[in-house]
DNA sequence: CGGCGGCTTGATTCGAGTCAAGAACCGTGG
DNA sequence: CCACGGTTCTTGACTCGAATCAAGCCGCCG
């Protein structure tokens, strides 16, 4: 593979679909990509950002599945989100740079991961000022993400925030092309994620198990019944589904793959992008 | 009072020195205060903002406080946030106005507000880019209270919960110059912000008056051992206390207040402004 | 004076946390 | 190839914090 080249060919496939149905024109996009770089793959579990350290740059997601955290003085974990291919991890920092508490990101699943400095963020800003409305947008429906989690720990049962959980992040996934009904999370995850117990983690999915709704086998645990799931849930997935938003996307995206079928669908889902500089995947070609 | 003028000095006050705080030069800042119109007031109780309508303008709560909340399907209410003098309580409107779930704003107290088009929010960032930083800022500091109060509500015991909640409301308020120490939420508001039950808010806040640390007297509730309070909460502001964000943004209050001073302090900390254009309070005089 | 909304209190239930221990599943190294 | 240490998952017994249900109380306003 070609690397300088595949590597601008695999940010416009997952990033330009995404700031495109921000509002973004083509060519304003052109620039963005232009300035991601810096690709690197990062193994399951470890920091993608580390907390406290003042940034010069900001993370996007190329491939695996990341999440945003916060360690708490007792050692435990509250999970604030997830990200999936194409997501920014830190895009906030660019915003409040200034000591933001102890979030941090780390990898859920071996990922890779690219960069984009904020002074290229700034530069950019400066010359197309419609990108900044773009990130901005981008920045707030994360947040309405994590005001809707909220409402759901907030209230609502075990069985609730863990389905609930599962619908929305399956309905991410679906919403940049990866359709697979299968997630890589773990129980501890999914704990720490809902501020449920690891143990009554477990009991809920018992649960979901003798509903059919989830399979048997553990670890990659896969949705069977998705329809019966949200209304286990009681999921309604507008806040994902903006108007304009996130539906778009998902059509772009596929506009996006079809575009590049050339290099093979592959490509759309993130595999190729992780197997760019990602040996631990690459190993597997 | 000669209302146009001292309109324009109130949104000098309370806005402009939250604006400064975020990092805009004070000629910008000029130009935003004079789009600021539209004053009225509203009676405690009834909404600032309706859920569902696509907004054409964005609201600041001038006096008195807000909440924005959810109403969930069984009829019960989650507060988000709430909004004191100087707050936008809807700005994320102008970014995302596409069909805003169900989320609403509604006066706590009796409130006098402002508005601002969304068209003339748009005219002047195009020809003022760091304001739109300012903004997108503002917004940002706003998610970041709600991750927090995710945390808070995830793990933590009731007590800590409430706990929590005064103090930051506490250090909300100071920040913009009100120093005391009476909240006047109910007990009602509480526990729709805490997402706890009533009943048991109100077994939480007796414990806290065993512990001599609010006030006997219900209603408008006094916080007497603000540092005892902070203990039980484990409160850790700096959340809040972003370097040189709000921090600088209290200083900078007590500035505009003493630059203002030829109106009295009384400026500063809003009550003229909740007089202005506010009958029920400006009855009081 | 009556009614209503907010506060208070007690009795009871129940969902979820904790503790503890065992099982299945790695990857590693002998 | 198998023994190992470490995660993660699983299950059971027990506890406890907070929700719920149900009344009574207070203060306010019409």
């Amino acid at each position: 593979v070609d690397l300088p080249n595949s590597t601008g060919l695999a940010a416009t496939a997952s990033l330009a679909a995404k700031f495109r149905a921000l509002g973004i024109e083509s060519d304003e996009l052109n620039d963005l990509v232009r300035f991601v770089k810096n690709l690197s793959s990062i193994a399951a579990g470890s920091d993608i950002v580390r907390a406290g350290e003042r940034p010069r740059c900001s993370t996007i997601v190329l491939a695996g599945i990341a999440c945003q955290y916060r360690r708490r003085d007792d050692g435990s974990r509250q999970i604030y989100s997830f990200h999936h291919p194409g997501d920014f991890c830190d895009l906030y920092r660019y915003v409040l740079p200034e000591l933001d508490e102890s979030v941090a990101v780390q990898a859920i699943t071996d990922c890779s991961v690219a960069k984009i400095d904020h002074t290229d963020i700034e530069r950019l800003l400066s010359s197309k000022p419609k990108l900044g409305l773009a990130l901005w947008r981008a920045t707030m429906l994360a947040s309405r993400i994590v005001r809707e989690r909220l409402l759901n720990i907030g209230r609502g049962t075990a069985l609730q925030r863990v389905a609930t959980l599962l619908c929305e992040q399956l309905a991410l996934r679906k919403a940049i092309g990866i359709e697979s009904s299968a997630l890589p999370f773990s129980q501890i995850d999914i704990a720490d994620a809902t501020s449920l117990s690891v143990v009554h983690v477990n009991r809920v999915i018992q649960t979901l198990r003798g509903l059919n709704v989830v399979s048997k086998a553990s670890q990659p645990i896969e949705v069977i019944d998705s329809k019966l799931l949200a209304q286990v849930a009681g999921f309604d997935g507008r806040y994902l589904d903006v108007s304009g938003v996130i539906s778009n996307w998902a059509a772009e995206v596929n506009d996006a793959r079809s575009a590049l079928s050339s290099i093979g669908a592959a490509l759309a889902n993130g595999l190729l992008l992780a197997r760019i500089g990602n040996p631990i995947i690459e190993a597997l070609f």
